[in-house]
DNA sequence: TCTTAAATATGATTTTTGTCATATATTTTT
DNA sequence: AAAAATATATGACAAAAATCATATTTAAGA
């Protein structure tokens, strides 16, 4: 469902809404180990993410990552789409060309509704909710 | 979610449902063009189904793939699982190692109800049932 | 202005997944 | 018993995803 990419890139934006600020930069660095994702390989998510805008960076030093309240507003949807494209998560089970309701594969009946509500969820989320539970302790992020 | 290789093996599978019998068995010949599905790729998906007895085959002259009765009552969940394994399906969203409520990651309380869902289903949906389906035209195969 | 610390761009390498090819074993028919 | 038609086993090859490496650009600070 998720790529592990997408995974790894959800993983950071977190750790950054949760540990970072316009005023507190982190550098890369300093986000590969707590999250556990090889350094050079979070880089280049975090680049991806950079260059539209999901997350802000400043180089040179004292620069790193961090997030803006307008970056926090982002939907974990735009973060998996950034990283694995739009298609993945709306494709037909079975690989049809057309995904809809007048032609419906076998599957389609049985798990587009689920598919649909984890589609709805993920859009509507946003990364400030997400921190928000994890602050509050309802939910937890891994080492 | 499903790889390519389950998304094939599906397919094959609701073809022989439909279209074989122990008197009437298919060779893979026949069943990999109108699926679509490349002949040597598919024959190396129907002997992993073969060989964990979800499908039915004989081999040399007269031979071919089939579904006895009992073969029709596997259900979806199985024939994923002997192509892509059990792991892929059931793993946390976030690749945590264990997955569960008392320590949930942050995506778990949002999809796992979802997730479960279709993983629900999946496990109770038949081949036969899928089969009915298509034949009371309530959904249709791919050429 | 120079040095240094950081992200960025680019691409090489490895691993996994998907695809193709071929030699072998089994069953039926003659 | 021999020949033919089929699945089976095995592995080679290709494409995609994940991982690693390095040279370049930018900003801060001395
Ligand atoms: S037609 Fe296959 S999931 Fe919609
Ligand atoms: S802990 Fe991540 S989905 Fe359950």
């Amino acid at each position: 469902m998720l790529s592990n990419s997408s995974k790894y890139a959800i993983k950071a934006v977190l750790f950054l809404a949760l540990n970072s600020s316009e005023e507190n930069k982190i550098r890369v660095k300093e986000i590969a180990e707590p999250i556990n994702v090889p350094q050079a390989y979070i880089a280049k998510l975090l680049q991806d993410l950079s260059r539209e805008n999901i997350i802000s960076s400043l180089r040179g030093p004292k620069g790193g990552f961090y997030l803006t309240n307008e970056n926090k507003n982002n939907s974990i949807l735009n973060i998996i789409v950034v990283i694995d494209g739009d298609k993945k998560l709306k494709a037909c089970m079975l690989s049809l060309d057309k995904c809809n309701e007048t032609n419906p594969c076998p599957l389609h009946d049985m798990l587009n509704n689920s598919r649909d509500e984890i589609l709805k969820k993920l859009k509507h989320k946003t990364i400030k909710d997400l921190a928000l539970s994890v602050k509050l302790g309802k939910s937890f992020l891994p080492l």
